[in-house]
DNA sequence: GTGTGCTCAACAAT
DNA sequence: CATTGTTGAGCACA
């Protein structure tokens, strides 16, 4: 297993002929940074809505850092968070970059925010931005940074959870013709940000970003066209300063967590991880010294070049330049500037260089995963000659230990998938038995529990003969697969006109009903209107936590947006369950629709980004048109394993489709972010009528059972 | 400040 | 499905 290095051609002679330095040691640009997941009081170490992320091993063990170490889980080793000490007290870099006015394609310009904020009227309070609730502190630090941003006295008998809120700006611009609107955050934030800076900032871009190839496939033909979606929308959010982190530094990026992933370069561009949005290595000027040089903060690994990245600890990294990749032009040899000359001075400083890992994703092979791996030092350099026979630079890259895990997790379910390596407390291999279209893992690594209760497996929701739910309703006439902006497809004209999903089966917003075509539509079965029929699309496993029962989570990395399963199940009718309801603890595996959330999910795209005005109901009240109560108790799929968390990271969206004339209601899955491989899936269970009056006569907080969030607000339910 | 060139994208077409 | 062509974004640097 071991590579073959060092490389028999090597020419150092060339990449050390530079200047003599005065120090070789290292250079912070910053003081050490506290974990990014620990925030101050008064929100507990875990703010609603954020949990840390630690594959691999449950919230609760890593809040015990004293156990931090290494455990062996049936023979499998996996590194417990530890954090290295930080280095030699560091030396300030400041590299600071200011948003640029963005001229608009209608000549007018969109201020950046120091300048506008002077100008801007106070409009509105939003209560919800994209389904996200920002913290007393976020709000705190707008005031100072803009104190004559006075909330109106109306709005301040808003409840405590609307001054959570953040601020929604509006503008006019000189002649009216376009509105702008500005989530208000300070400099501060946009440069240091936390956890839920990058969180909000990621759901935005997405959530933009996905109702953009929206009503880009709507368009019967491509002009005016805004191919590049993610390009799009990540330029709108610059433009905005609705990004993070956006001073450059070495190490590590405040909110941003070993493990991460993202499906776009964009996304890093946006919260400081990465900031060129195609050029593999990003580097900074060092201006603390008298001489100026440039270091490394981050590179990219994903393929453009003849990388060697088999190793989990270490990466044979190239240079840029060349002309590599460029077809208009003669290949060339790698020059020593740019960024190969900040690896190369980065390597001489031994400061640490972060690195991002570019995956083929399996389940969609035309998109990447870029996997966030951690800091990694530079061991050495080289010259080597490529296949072209023109020189290029190699860089080797060795991971900084005691890192928790990223990538080599990933290689580890690589290999449990091709069978070279079996996945320890393994139970059984495929609960379902079968009736899945991919299998669905046991496993067990925690104790000697054989497996939950018995029940029996069934993929979808029963209902049964006599209960019929809606009135008789019909399927489009489509002959081929239904296209969205086609408004002769009736099934797209119930979802009012917009095609619910984009490339690669993702849902663009949450809405109160998704209506899909059915079996008795007459479009092809490969339609894209059946999302949620098509069955699971990651490799789960069912899985013993530490102290919550069984759990779900994935093997595969999920983006946003993707459906994940439905509620399998009984359909109840909902009379017989309320008589039925002294049955002890029969409820542990029943669905009910009629449970909100609490904390109210929108997870919609801010329809101010774009110029859409009012066509698009951003208020949409999530009612469902009619009650449905699942059980899956004796019948059921793997949904019934999906804990709950009040900072969850699956939300559920009821979809009605038409089968013999009836419609019926099923309740799917979806992803709320990114959620990297055996990440738990968790959504919120949400709150039912009785239980909100009884919350809100006791004036207290109803808890059941713990639920590992770490919220105050947490009600604690988990089934 | 402003323009130009560089770059381990992302998609669609083939 | 591997390859190819097309259009790009932020950023560094002149």
């Amino acid at each position: 297993m071991e590579r073959a290095v060092p490389p028999t051609f090597v020419d150092k002679s060339r990449v050390l002929d530079v200047k003599p330095l005065r120090s070789l040691v290292p250079v912070f640009p910053s003081p050490p940074q506290a974990p990014p997941f620990i925030c101050s009081p008064p929100f507990g170490p875990f703010p609603p809505g954020f949990s840390p992320f630690y594959p691999f091993s449950s919230p609760d063990q890593n809040q015990q850092s004293a156990r931090a170490g290494s455990t062996n889980q049936g023979g499998f080793t996996f590194s417990q968070p530890t954090r290295t000490p930080p280095g030699p007290i560091p030396a300030p870099i400041r590299s600071y970059r200011t948003p640029k006015p963005v001229a608009k394609p209608n000549g007018d310009t969109v201020l950046s925010m120091e300048t506008s904020r002077e100008d801007m009227p106070f409009v509105k309070q939003s209560a919800d931005i994209g389904g996200l609730e920002m913290n007393e502190g976020f709000i705190d630090s707008q005031r100072r940074a803009a104190p004559h941003l006075r909330r109106s006295k109306s709005s301040q008998k808003k409840s405590k959870r609307n001054q959570d809120a953040a601020f929604l700006l509006s503008i006019d611009g000189d002649k009216g013709s376009f509105k702008n609107f500005i989530i208000g955050c300070s400099s501060f934030q946009q440069d240091d940000g936390n956890r839920e800076m990058v969180n909000y900032v990621l759901m935005t871009f997405d959530a933009l970003r996905r109702r953009l190839s929206q009503v880009e496939d709507a368009k019967e033909a491509p002009t005016g066209v805004i191919k590049r979606a993610d390009l799009k929308s990540g330029n709108i959010l610059m433009s905005k300063g609705l990004r993070t982190n956006m001073r450059k530094r070495i190490g590590v990026v405040p909110g941003i967590e070993i493990g991460d992933i993202f499906f776009f370069r964009m996304e890093m561009c946006l919260v400081g991880l990465h900031s060129q949005s195609m050029a593999g290595i990003d580097y900074m000027i060092d201006k603390s010294d008298l001489e100026e040089e440039p270091l490394a903060v981050s590179i990219v690994s994903s393929g453009g070049y003849d990388d060697d990245a088999e190793d989990r600890d270490v990466l044979i990294y190239s240079g840029q330049g060349g002309n590599i990749n460029r077809k208009d032009k003669q290949v060339a040899d790698q020059k020593l500037e740019r960024g190969n000359l900040a690896l190369e001075r980065s390597l001489r400083r031994a400061n640490e260089v972060r690195v991002v890992r570019g995956i083929k994703d399996v389940v969609n092979p035309s998109s990447k995963v870029y996997v966030y791996d951690g800091l990694y030092i530079i061991q050495e350099s080289w010259i080597e000659k490529g296949k072209s026979g023109c020189n290029i630079f190699k860089y080797k890259l060795v991971r900084t230990p005691g890192q928790p895990g990223a990538f080599a997790h990933w290689k580890s379910i690589q290999k449990w998938k091709e069978g070279f390596l079996s996945r320890a407390g393994l139970i059984i291999p495929d609960l379902t038995s079968g009736s899945e279209s991919i299998p669905v893992s046991l496993v067990n690594d925690i104790d000697d529990e054989k497996g939950p209760a018995h029940f029996t497996y069934f993929p979808t929701l029963r209902y049964s003969k006599s209960f019929n739910i809606m009135q008789p309703s019909y399927g489009c006439n489509c002959h081929k697969a239904c296209l969205p902006g086609d408004l002769n497809c009736s099934c797209i004209r119930k979802n009012g006109g917009d095609f619910p999903y984009v490339a690669n089966n993702i849902l663009v917003s949450r809405k109160s009903l998704v209506y899909e075509c059915g079996p008795t539509c007459p479009c092809f079965p490969d339609c894209k209107n059946r999302v949620s029929q098509i069955g699971l699309k990651v490799h789960l496993e069912v899985f013993k936590t530490a102290d919550r029962g069984w759990g779900l989570r994935s093997w595969d990395p999920i983006r946003a947006g993707s459906f994940i399963c439905e509620y399998g199940g009984e359909a109840l009718d909902g009379v017989k369950v309320k008589q039925d309801g002294d049955e002890g603890d029969s409820d542990e595996y029943v669905f009910d629709t009629t449970r909100i959330y609490e904390n109210s999910l929108k997870w919609n795209y801010e329809p101010g980004l774009l110029d859409e005005g009012s066509s698009v109901d951003a208020n949409e009240d999530y009612k469902i048109p009619s009650p449905l109560i699942i059980s899956a108790k004796n019948v059921g799929n793997v949904a019934r394993f999906m804990n709950h968390s009040c900072s969850p990271n699956v939300f559920w969206q009821p979809v009605l489709y038409e089968h013999n004339s009836e419609s019926f209601l099923h309740v799917a899955f979806f992803a709320i972010k990114h959620i990297p491989p055996m990440m738990e899936l968790t959504y919120d269970y949400g709150i039912s009528q009785s239980e909100k009056y009884e919350a809100q006569s006791n004036n207290a907080p109803l808890k059941k059972k713990e639920c590992l969030c770490g919220s105050s607000k947490c009600r604690g339910y988990f089934g």
